[in-house]
DNA sequence: TAGATTGTTAATCGATTAACAATC
DNA sequence: TAGATTGTTAATCGATTAACAATC
C-alpha cells in the first residue's frame, strides 16, 4: 500500500468502483479504462487514476485495468479480500432488517465479505428470540462474544438515547469501526472509527431541495 | 435565503445542527454559541457560523442563537417547517423496516416531518399486505398516488437489478429526490436530486480501517 | 509503428480555519 | 461599561481538474 494516508473520499471512492468491478465480473470485457471505470462510478476518469494512485500502480498504458486484477487489489486494500464479522447492537425494527438483508446477500453473492458474528439487546422479550439462525443475545454477553469471534465492527441500531452507551459498550468490548444508526451524535476515542448512517439526516439533506 | 447555491457539506451540516437544536429544546437553556453547536454537532465554531452565514444573520453578539428561533429557522431552511409526504420503493426487509421506523418516529417525535404516503412493490404475493396500517399497492399505482397526494421524495428499497427501473418510474411519476438503498449506481436527470444510502458501502469504508 | 491510456505534475477551484472589527 | 460572541474577511489547506510525457 502506497500510502497509508489516502482522504477519506477516496476510500469512500474505491468502494464504488470495487461495486462497479464486482458488476462488471460477468461481462467478457477484461479490461476496462479509467474513463468507463469513472463514468460508471460518477467520477471523471482523472478522479479514478489519482485514487488509485495512492496505493500503487494497477494499469497498463495504452490498454487500462485488468478487471479481475483491480478487483482483487481494491478488495484486499479495504480488507475485504477476506470474511469480515459484524455485530448488531439493538435487535429493533431496523437491527433486524439489516440482520435479514446482510445473511441474504451473504447467501446469494459470491464473494460477500460480511458475516452476522451476533445479534445483541438489552430486553428480556427478545433474548433468546432468533434472526434467521442468529440467536438474539444480550447485550452483556457483547465483551465475550467479540474476544472469542474476533469481531472488529459494530452496527448501532439502537433508539437515540440508548446509543452512547451502546457505543461505550462496543468500545469497551474491543471493537474498531462502528457504524451509527441512531440519530444521535456520539463520541468515540481516537483509535475508533466511526460512521453515521442516521436515515434521517438524508431525508432532512433532501428536503432542502424540495 | 441569502444563499440557495450552498454548497452540500453545508446543507448536510444544517441537518446536523437541527438535529442538536431539537435535542436542546427540553434543556432550560435559550441561547447556545456556535462554540457548543459546533461541539454537539462534531463542527467547529467558525464552521457554524458560516455555515449559517449562507442564509442569514441569526444570532446576536455577545450572546449567541436563540434555541427556538435558530431551530425554526433552519426548518424553514431544509423545509421541514411542514409534512414531508414520502414513498418507498420495494416491501422488502429494508422496505418495511423504514415504514415502520418512520411511522413510529412521527408517533413519537413532536414535530418529526416525514409521512410515509405509500408502500409499492410488484410481488403480487405482498400487494393488498398493510405495515402499519399503509398498503402495499402495484408500482403501476405510483403515479397515480403521487399526483394524488403532491408527494415528492422517494426511498429505493428493492433488488440492485430493479433499482434503475424503479428510479426511473419514480421520475416518471414526478418524484423530485431520491434516497437509494440499492447497492447500484443508478442515473437521474437534472432536475432531480439523488442521494445513496448502500449500507454495503458503508461496510466496505470501514472495512479499510480495521 | 501508431493509437490509446496510464501515472503524475501543475493549475484551478473550493472549503476550512484563523483572526478581528462590529456590536449585543 | 466590560465581556462575550457574532458575522465576515483574509490566509491556509486540501481536493479536483487539466495537461502531458511515458509507455503499453
Amino acid at each position: 500500500m502506497r500510502d497509508a494516508n489516502a482522504p477519506e473520499v477516496v476510500v469512500r471512492r474505491l468502494a464504488l468502483y470495487l461495486r462497479v468491478l464486482n458488476a462488471t465480473s460477468a461481462d467478457d470485457k477484461n479490461y476496462i479504462s479509467s474513463q468507463e471505470l469513472g463514468e460508471r462510478a460518477g467520477a471523471s476518469a482523472a478522479q479514478v487514476r489519482k485514487d488509485l494512485a495512492f496505493f500503487g500502480e494497477f494499469g497498463k498504458q495504452g490498454v487500462g485495468y485488468e478487471v479481475g486484477f483491480l478487483r482483487g487489489e481494491i478488495a484486499r486494500i479495504l480488507n475485504v479480500d477476506r470474511v469480515v464479522r459484524f455485530v448488531i447492537l439493538g435487535a429493533g425494527e431496523l437491527g433486524v432488517a439489516l440482520a435479514r438483508y446482510t445473511q441474504r446477500r451473504r447467501e446469494t453473492e459470491h464473494g460477500y465479505p460480511f458475516l452476522l458474528a451476533g445479534l445483541f439487546d438489552v430486553d428480556p422479550s427478545k433474548i433468546g428470540q432468533t434472526v434467521d439462525g442468529t440467536a438474539i443475545e444480550h447485550l452483556d454477553a457483547l465483551q465475550d462474544a467479540v474476544k472469542e469471534s474476533g469481531v472488529r465492527m459494530a452496527l448501532i441500531t439502537v433508539p437515540a438515547q440508548a446509543a452512547q452507551e451502546a457505543v461505550n459498550a462496543s468500545v469497551r468490548a474491543g471493537i474498531r469501526a462502528i457504524l451509527n444508526f441512531a440519530p444521535k451524535s456520539v463520541s468515540v476515542p481516537e483509535n475508533v472509527r466511526l460512521h453515521n448512517a442516521d436515515v434521517t439526516l438524508d431525508l432532512h439533506h433532501l428536503a432542502y431541495f424540495l
